[in-house]
DNA sequence: CGTTGGATTGGCT
DNA sequence: GCCAATCCAACGC
């Protein structure tokens, strides 16, 4: 059987534009399933200062490191956590930052999870969509491959123009044009 | 061991 | 637009 994550043994860069348009699908502790289309990235990779990775190994990036198809989880602002797809290969530490989904499934869990929000406020940012997914450090690390959290890759690249540029929130490396994100969709984080 | 500030969000002005 | 909330990893002493 294929590596079907082959296509993230990529620098960050490349990676994070094919994975808008990938599909994360969860399983919620209660068997509820969420599905939702990912349509804003941004890359992280290691020779890059606004990135985990930039100042070496450590018990917290170390996933990062490890190979491809992983989920890294971090915990932000004493109160968020944010998720990211490892890329590249084994010992180089890169991720893709996932920004924003568009709910295909399960929309009323997700309300929930998001304390009754609802359209485009469910997902549109970072921590958003991990509160919208259940998502905590409990699945940092985990492979995207299998439950209760799959990365699942259409056979068809979107129609929609994918539009790139510099990310966001980052003091370090602004002026990277690592940032992608559909053009036009209304659950892009800050279009 | 103490300090600093962050890949954010939501509520208030 | 501004800023507080609230934890903890990384770094410096």
């Amino acid at each position: 059987m294929p590596d079907a994550f082959g296509f993230l043994n990529r620098p960050a860069s490349e990676a994070a534009p094919l994975l808008i348009g990938c599909i994360l699908e969860r399983v919620l502790p209660d068997g509820t399933v969420v599905r939702g289309r990912i349509v804003e990235t941004e890359a992280y990779d290691q020779t890059d200062a606004a990135s985990h990775s930039y100042r070496g190994r450590t018990p917290r990036t170390d996933v990062m490191f490890g190979p491809a198809g992983h989920l890294y989880v971090y915990f932000t602002y004493g109160m968020h956590y944010c998720c990211n797809i490892v890329t590249g290969y084994e010992g180089h530490g890169a991720a893709v930052l996932v920004r924003a989904l568009e709910p295909l499934t399960g929309q009323e869990a997700m309300q929930e999870l998001r304390h009754g929000r609802s359209g485009h406020e469910l997902t549109n940012g970072p921590a958003k969509l991990c509160q919208a997914l259940g998502i905590d450090r409990t699945l940092n690390g985990h492979d995207l491959s299998g439950a209760p959290l799959k990365l699942l890759v259409p056979h068809v690249r979107p129609s929609e123009r994918i539009v790139q540029t510099t990310r966001i929130g980052i003091s370090q490396g602004k002026d990277v044009p690592w940032r992608f994100y559909l053009e036009g969709n209304a659950y892009v984080s800050k279009p």
